[in-house]
Order: structure tokens, then C-alpha cells, then sequence
DNA sequence: CTACATGATTGACG
DNA sequence: CGTCAATCATGTAG
């Protein structure tokens, strides 16, 4: 920067301000100050190369006496009222920068995300998957993978806020640096505060910048987390006794047309603790697999139907027809064994057999 | 470790 | 849109 200040200096004393008797090599061109302009490029071109040959107690001692120059005030502010008036047509050309819409994206993601957000730390977070885990979907094993989840995400968002702060102290830093910097040198140079503002938005634009690549990265890597975690079929977990049981029994009724209409998957869902979907999936997987290979199903078939046949009879208080247990096959669900699956009339599979099971 | 069981996903189809 | 069929990826019994 000192080199800045040496050329300045020197600039300005090319400017006219030189007669002032600061070294001998001006001696010899003193007849320049008046007249022929065109003729004095010649010198100025000579002075600014001999500039760089100056030793630095030379520019300073340069720069101390045109700063004690008897015109230097009268000058220095003509000059700066023309740089003024420049700057501001420059300015006026590119004024107002529109907000990157790639960067607000970035931050309304991080913001969803929850990387962003005011909330900090472990109590909120896992006051959060608790709620979840009480108001939503899947009791079971949802919170643990919530959670697992969420110490990745605390884990990302602490080092985005790091990062950030760093960035942040990094351009307040900077940008003081150069504030002091032209301030300084508004002594010996015309700099108008709008143009130190000017400069303040240049380096805020600079940093918003790498800023942007944190964010960038940032989403990035919450989104591979998230692909990591929601998806299910990585973290697969076998339903638990009671759930197949019960999915099993309604398979098993109704295995002439086992297909569960929309309310019946509700309730098999409820009552599965599991979702609607995975109600349907575990429908569809059963049906293929069950058609596939009959014979290998056979025996969880004649579990099923004796207990549903059992539970009938209990209902209707008629234990004599359940004592047959030596040829299960040709009994209760011989015909059901050989119903194809795939006729499904649609219409008449309430809930009503299911309910008397089940109360 | 291997083989099988099982929940989830995907693409085709009506 | 729901289902089928094939397939993936994990869970689990041996």
C-alpha cells in the first residue's frame, strides 16, 4: 500500500502542484508548469517512470511537502468535486444489485433444513423428535433414526455456523482494513465516502460469494444425509410379532379376495402401528409370494384358519366343529388353498369379519 | 459367512 | 391409481 501512496503522490505533483522544491531533479524542468500541455506528457511520462527508482524517503518527504503546499487545500477539494461528479455518473450506470436469487435459494433450503434456522442446539431438537415421534406416523423405530439423524444435522449445522462466523469476522476484518486504508489516504487522494461505500459492497459482494459456497456445500451435504436416511429401504425393519399376526389374519380371512379396501388398510394400519402404504406393501409382497408357492405357505395358511376358526367358534359358542386337527388340509381352508387370487370382485369386503375377531 | 425372509422400490399394465 | 412382477437391500436364522 505504500507504493500506492508513493504513486499517488507522485500523480499529484505531476498535476502541477511540482514546483515546490522538493528535489534537485526537478530543477531542470521548471519552465513546464506554464503553457504547452501536450509538450509536458513528455516529463510526466519520465517523472512517473523515474517514480519507481524514488527511494521511499523520497516519496514521503514528496508527500509531506505537498501537503504543506499553501493551494494543496484549494485544489484537493476542486479535485475531489470533479471525482465526485465522475464517480456518480460511473455509479449511476450500475446501481442497484438485485438479490442473487441463487443465494436466496440456498438460504430458504438451509432454512427448511433447519441448518439456518433460530433454533440451537440438543433441548428444541429433541423436544422436536419427540413430537415427531408422539404425533406422527411410526412410533417405533422413526425416533431412533430421528435422532441419528438429527445429531448428523446438528453436527453439519454447528460447522456451517463456524464456518460462517469465520467468513463473517474474516470480511469485517477486511472491510476495516480497507476502510482505514482510503481513509488514510483520502488525505493525499480525492476519495469521496460514497465511494468507500462503493468499496464496502464490492468486498461484501466478494465474500457473499464464498459465502454462497459454504451454502452450497452445506446443501449438499444435508441432502445427501437425508437421501442416506429417508431412505427407508436402507434402514429396513422387519414389523414386529403382533403386526405380521394381525396382517396375517386378515390374509388368511379373506384370502379369496385379499385385497383390503382403503378403510380396511386404515385400520390394519392403525392397528399395525404401521402406515397406510406399508399396509399395501406388505398385501402386495404377500399375495406374489403366496401364489408363487402355495405349499410353502400352507402350514402358517392352517395356523391362521384354525385360530380364525376358533375364534368363530368361540363367538358362536359351537366348539364341536374345531376338533380335527389330523387333516387340516381337506378342512376349513381346502377351498381356499385353490381360490385364485386373481378374481377380486371389489365391492364387498367390509370390516365386519375382522371385527368380530377382533372384539 | 451363507441362504433365506422380508419390507421397499420400480416399471409395466389396465 | 392400484396391482403385479422383478429386484434391491437389509434382517436374521443356521
Amino acid at each position: 500500500m505504500e507504493d500506492q501512496a508513493r504513486m499517488m503522490s507522485g500523480l499529484v505533483g505531476l498535476s502541477g502542484l511540482s514546483q515546490v522544491d522538493v528535489g534537485d531533479h526537478d530543477a531542470g524542468r521548471k519552465q513546464h508548469s506554464l503553457g504547452q500541455p501536450q509538450q509536458d506528457i513528455g516529463d510526466i511520462l519520465q517523472q512517473i517512470m523515474a517514480i519507481t527508482d524514488e527511494s521511499l524517503d523520497e516519496a514521503q518527504a514528496r508527500k509531506h511537502a505537498l501537503n504543506c503546499h499553501r493551494m494543496k487545500p484549494a485544489l484537493f477539494s476542486v479535485l475531489c468535486e470533479i471525482k465526485e461528479k465522475t464517480v456518480l455518473s460511473i455509479r449511476g450506470i450500475q446501481d442497484e444489485d438485485p438479490p442473487d436469487p441463487q443465494i436466496m435459494r440456498l438460504d430458504n433450503m438451509l432454512l427448511a433444513e433447519g441448518v439456518s434456522g433460530p433454533e440451537k442446539g440438543g433441548a428444541s431438537a429433541a423436544a422436536a423428535a419427540v413430537a415427531a415421534a408422539a404425533a406422527g406416523g411410526s412410533p417405533n423405530d422413526g425416533s431412533i433414526e430421528h435422532s441419528d439423524y438429527r445429531a448428523k444435522l446438528t453436527q453439519i449445522r454447528g460447522i456451517y455456523h463456524s464456518e460462517l462466523e469465520k467468513y463473517e469476522q474474516a470480511c469485517s476484518e477486511f472491510t476495516n482494513h480497507v476502510m482505514n486504508l482510503l481513509r488514510e489516504q483520502s488525505r493525499t487522494r480525492p476519495i469521496s465516502p460514497k465511494e468507500i461505500e462503493r468499496m464496502v459492497g464490492i468486498i461484501h459482494r466478494k465474500f457473499s460469494s464464498i459465502q454462497m459456497q459454504l451454502k452450497q456445500s452445506t446443501c449438499e451435504a444435508v441432502m445427501i444425509l437425508r437421501s442416506r436416511f429417508l431412505d427407508a429401504r436402507r434402514k429396513r425393519r422387519n414389523f414386529n410379532k403382533q403386526a405380521t399376526e394381525v396382517l396375517n389374519e386378515y390374509f388368511y380371512s379373506h384370502l379369496s379376495n385379499p385385497y383390503p379396501s382403503e378403510e380396511a388398510k386404515e385400520e390394519l394400519a392403525k392397528k399395525c402401528a404401521i402406515t397406510v402404504s406399508q399396509v399395501s406393501n406388505w398385501f402386495g409382497n404377500k399375495r406374489i409370494r403366496y401364489k408363487k408357492n402355495i405349499g410353502k405357505f400352507q402350514e402358517e395358511a392352517n395356523l391362521y384358519a384354525v385360530k380364525t376358526a376358533v375364534d368363530a367358534a368361540s363367538v358362536s359358542s359351537q366348539a364341536s366343529q374345531a376338533n380335527s386337527p389330523a387333516t387340516p388340509n381337506s378342512g376349513t381352508h381346502s377351498d381356499i388353498t385353490h381360490t385364485h387370487i386373481r378374481v377380486r370382485p371389489r365391492q364387498d369386503h367390509s370390516r365386519s369379519d375382522i371385527k368380530h375377531t377382533q372384539s
